[in-house]
DNA sequence: AGGAAGATCTACT
DNA sequence: GTAGATCTTCCTA
């Protein structure tokens, strides 16, 4: 398997954010491994973004997002926790969340942890995705492009598919440009469509 | 102490 | 499909 390198996050979050669909996540846990497809993500900028954590200038919680690139920033919005891969060009301020999942190995143990039947409704949210793959704020700063990481990106298989965007979900202030995308048709997109 | 936060679940018109 | 209650940290006062 292939991780993807830095250099793959070092880039506009909205180009990252379209290409890590189709790429799979992988949470390592104890003995088993679970991963799913990326088939939907959000990118965000920084203090021009309203949207985005980092709008209010550098803080403690939101520091991540200002710092290296590939690592994991993860934070609590309603009680849901929700992971993002920071990612921005060299010097700037950004990340992509991580939307959905399409389940791929690891689905018994996914569905234990969310406490869902229906893989379809397994993955298919910010929050869920957290609660299927176990993620807290424990793996906040992790590398996503280390192999011994817990959490980690790795190359998906060749196919073709159509990429959808959309405006970002659930913000209040979003920027003019779609920052939203997804593998059109997907059956594990939270929402089909804006 | 209080409130806001990129969501989710449930129960309906 | 939409609306409302509830969700649980962390930030700001």
């Amino acid at each position: 398997m292939r991780v993807l390198p830095k250099s793959f996050y070092e880039r506009n979050p909205a180009i990252v954010a379209r290409e890590l669909l189709g790429k799979i996540l992988v949470r390592k846990m104890d003995a088993e491994g679970l991963s799913g497809k990326i088939v939907e993500t959000e990118a965000y900028y920084g203090e021009k973004d309203p949207a985005s954590k980092a709008y209010k200038g550098r803080k403690a919680f939101n520091e991540l997002m200002f710092l290296d690139v590939g690592r994991t920033f993860i934070y609590m919005v309603h009680g849901n926790w929700l992971l993002n891969i920071v990612a921005h060009e060299k010097g700037d301020v950004g990340a992509v969340l991580i939307r959905a999942l399409e389940p791929i190995s690891g689905m018994e143990t996914m569905k234990k942890n969310g406490n869902v039947k229906d893989i379809r409704f397994l993955a298919n949210g910010p929050g869920k995705l957290s609660r299927a793959l176990a993620i807290t704020k424990e793996l906040n700063g992790v590398y996503v492009t280390k192999k011994d990481s817990q959490l980690l990106v790795i190359e998906g298989e060749r196919e073709s598919f159509e990429v959808c965007s959309s405006h970002r979900i659930g913000v209040k202030f979003d920027l003019p440009q779609e920052l939203r995308f997804f593998i059109k048709g997907n059956r594990f997109v939270s929402k089909a469509s804006s």
